[in-house]
DNA sequence: CTGAAAGCGCTTACAG
DNA sequence: CTGAAAGCGCTTACAG
C-alpha cells in the first residue's frame, strides 16, 4: 500500500535554482514573488503534475479544513440529508467532510471520536447514538477545544452548539390536528427515552391531549415501537385491547406507521375512518401507501446547511440563533389521507 | 476557528523527565521501552488526555488512512448504502472515509479529485457523474500513485479496480421474465447513455428482444427518463401512441416506473393486466406501490462492503476478483406484482 | 533500554 | 524580491 514518492516544491525548487520558500510562496499567492518567476514556477508545477500536500501545510498552519460527521447511521434518509446539506456548504468554503457511523453503538461511537480528536479535525458534528448514556466523551472534545455541534439527538445538558428540531410543538400540532379530526383515544408509539427527541415527541402528545382535556390512557402508551416491525407488533397489541385506540401517533418514525397500517389493513380495520395514523419524517413512501400517511417533515438538508452555517457562523436570513448557540428547526406537519376521517 | 495548544508527546517527555521517543515508543508498542517506564508514560499520557496527532504521524510515516469517496448524491438510496458498506468495512480496518458528492457534475468531480489527491488519500472510490465526459482526472489519480476504485458508473476503457452491477444479464432477466409473462411490445425508458450502466442496461434489453424474436421498436424506447417526472412525461407519450406498448421496463430506476405507474393509473390503464412494469433498483417503496413493483435489487450495501475488501485484498468467500481486478456483483431480480399477469 | 538527530513537506517570520 | 532557517508533531534508524 506505500505510495511512490510525489512531486514536492523542493523538486520544483531544485529545477529552478530557487528556494522552497519562494515556491510556496508563488503557489499560495502570498506577496513578494516576482511575476515573472511566479509565473515560471505555476507554468513548472503544473509541467510536473505537482498537488501540495495539504497534511503537511495543515500541521505546519495548524488548521485543517476538515470537519468530522457521526451519525447513526448514514444509509438513512434523515442522515444522509443532513449530510447533504452539511457537504452543500462545507464544499463552498473548501473543508472536507470525514463521516463516521456509530451503529446505535455508544462503544463505537466513542471510537468514532477519538479517531475524529486524533485527526484534529476542525469542528465535530454529531447526532448521538440510541444506546447513548454519557457525554464524557463529547466532553472530551470540547476539553480538546474542538468546536462541537449537536443536532437531533443531543445531550441536552452539554453546553455546545445545537440544531435542533422543535419536536415538542410538532408532535402537538400533529396530536392537535388528530383530535380536531374527531380522534379521542389516541396511541402513542414512542421511542427509547433516553434520546431527548423521543422525549419531547411524547411531552407533546402529552400537552395536546392535556390541553384538549383528553385522558391520558397508559396501556395506549407503547414503548420502544421504532421500526417498522415494532410498530406493526405494538399495533397489534393495541386493537386486541378490550378498547382499542381509534388513532395512533407513530412519533418514531413513519416506517413505525406503515407497520400500523399494514396491521390495520390485515385485520380489516379501516384507516383514517376507524383508525387514524400519523408518522414522522416525511419517508418517500409516505405518499405512496394507501392511504397516504400523515406525516411531520424535518426539512433534513435545511438543517444539514444550518448546521454548517453555524460552525462557519454565517446564517441564511431567516434562520435565528439564539445567544447560547442554538438553531430550532421548525418541522411541517403534512396532512395526508390517514388522518383525515 | 484557531484551536488552543494541545498535549504532545514532547509535553510528556518533559514532564518525565524522558526523551520524547521513548514516548512514541511506549505508546506505539514498539519494544524497546521498560515496562516500568512504559506504564508510566501511558498513566501520564492518560492523565494529561493526552491524544495522538495522526496528522502529524501521517506527514512522517507517509501513509494516511484515509480513504476518499466521491459519488453523485450521498443522499440517495443506492449511495448511501454503498458508503455505509464501505464504511463497514474500513472501520475495522481502523481507516477514515471523506465523502465528496459530485452533485452530478463534471466540473465538480474534478474538484473532488483534487481535493482528495492534495490530502494524499491511500485510495479514492468513485462512481462518475452523469454529467462525465473525459477520466483525464481520473488518470491523474493515477499518475499520482493513488490506488483508484470505479464502481457501478464507470470509465470503461480505464484499468483500475472496479466493481460492477451485471446490469446487461439482470435486464435480460427483467425483459424476459416480462416476455414469459406474455408481453410483447415492450418500451424501454432508459437513461443518459454517456454512462455505462444504462448501456449496458438497454444492451439487456435488446438482446432479450432479440433472443425472443420480438421487433425492436423504436418509437417505443424513450431516451432520458431517469426520475419520475421524466418517466412519467415519457409514459403519457407511449401511452398516447396509435399502438402503445404493453409493458414498460424503467431501465432507469423504481422512481420512473413509479411515475409510469401513476400515470397508467391515472389514464385508468390496468397495471399489470393491461401494462406491465419494471423498475429497477429496489426502493423501498416497491412492495408499498399498488401494485407491488417489479424491480432489481442491487445489492448495494454488500457492493460498498466488497470495494474495501478489493482494497484491503481480502474479499468474502464467494467474491471472485478477475486478474484485472474487477468485481461483478450479480443483482437479483425481484418479480412483484406489477408484471404478473 | 534510553537518548540525540534527522526528516516527512510545508509555511512563515527574519535577514539581506 | 530572494534565501536560509526554524518548526508544526511525530517516527525511526542510529548510537551508546
Amino acid at each position: 500500500m506505500k505510495q511512490p514518492k510525489r512531486v514536492t516544491i523542493y523538486d520544483i525548487a531544485k529545477k529552478l535554482n530557487l528556494n522552497p520558500s519562494s515556491v510556496s510562496r508563488a503557489l499560495n499567492n502570498g506577496g513578494n514573488v516576482s511575476i515573472a518567476t511566479k509565473q515560471l514556477i505555476l507554468k513548472t508545477a503544473e509541467e510536473m503534475n505537482y498537488k501540495v500536500n495539504s497534511v503537511a501545510a495543515n500541521l505546519r498552519t495548524g488548521n485543517n479544513q476538515t470537519i468530522g460527521v457521526i451519525v447513526p447511521h448514514i444509509n438513512q434518509n434523515f442522515f444522509s440529508n443532513v449530510i447533504a446539506g452539511i457537504e452543500e456548504v462545507t464544499y463552498q468554503k473548501g473543508y472536507s467532510l470525514v463521516i463516521c457511523q456509530s451503529n446505535e453503538s455508544a462503544e463505537r461511537e466513542i471510537k468514532c471520536v477519538d479517531t475524529l480528536t486524533n485527526q484534529h479535525v476542525s469542528c465535530i458534528i454529531i447526532s448521538v447514538s440510541a444506546d447513548f448514556k454519557d457525554s464524557s466523551h463529547l466532553e472530551n472534545i470540547q476539553k480538546q477545544g474542538i468546536p462541537l455541534i449537536q443536532f437531533d439527538r443531543v445531550a441536552d445538558e452539554l453546553d455546545t452548539m445545537k440544531v435542533l428540531n422543535d419536536n415538542e410543538s410538532a408532535a402537538m400540532e400533529a396530536v392537535s390536528h388528530m383530535i380536531a379530526q374527531g380522534y379521542k383515544r389516541i396511541a402513542l408509539l414512542e421511542g427509547p427515552q433516553n434520546l431527548n427527541i423521543f422525549r419531547q415527541r411524547k411531552a407533546g402528545y402529552l400537552k395536546a391531549m392535556k390541553k384538549h382535556n383528553l385522558p391520558v390512557i397508559p396501556e395506549l402508551i407503547m414503548e420502544n415501537a421504532w421500526t417498522k416491525e415494532l410498530g406493526a407488533t405494538a399495533t397489534r397489541t393495541l386493537l386486541k385491547l378490550a378498547e382499542p385506540p381509534d388513532a395512533i401517533f407513530a412519533s418514531t418514525s413513519d416506517f413505525a406507521a406503515l407497520g400500523a397500517l399494514e396491521v390495520a389493513t390485515e385485520m380489516n380495520i379501516q384507516v383514517p375512518q376507524q383508525l387514524g395514523i400519523c408518522g414522522y419524517s416525511n419517508e418517500s413512501f409516505g405518499t405512496i401507501a394507501n392511504p397516504s400517511i400523515t406525516t411531520i417533515d424535518q426539512h433534513s438538508i435545511l438543517m444539514g446547511k444550518t448546521i454548517a452555517q453555524l460552525y462557519f457562523n454565517e446564517p441564511d436570513s431567516g434562520i435565528s440563533i439564539s445567544e447560547n448557540q442554538i438553531v430550532s428547526i421548525r418541522p411541517e406537519l403534512i396532512i395526508r389521507n390517514s388522518t383525515l376521517k
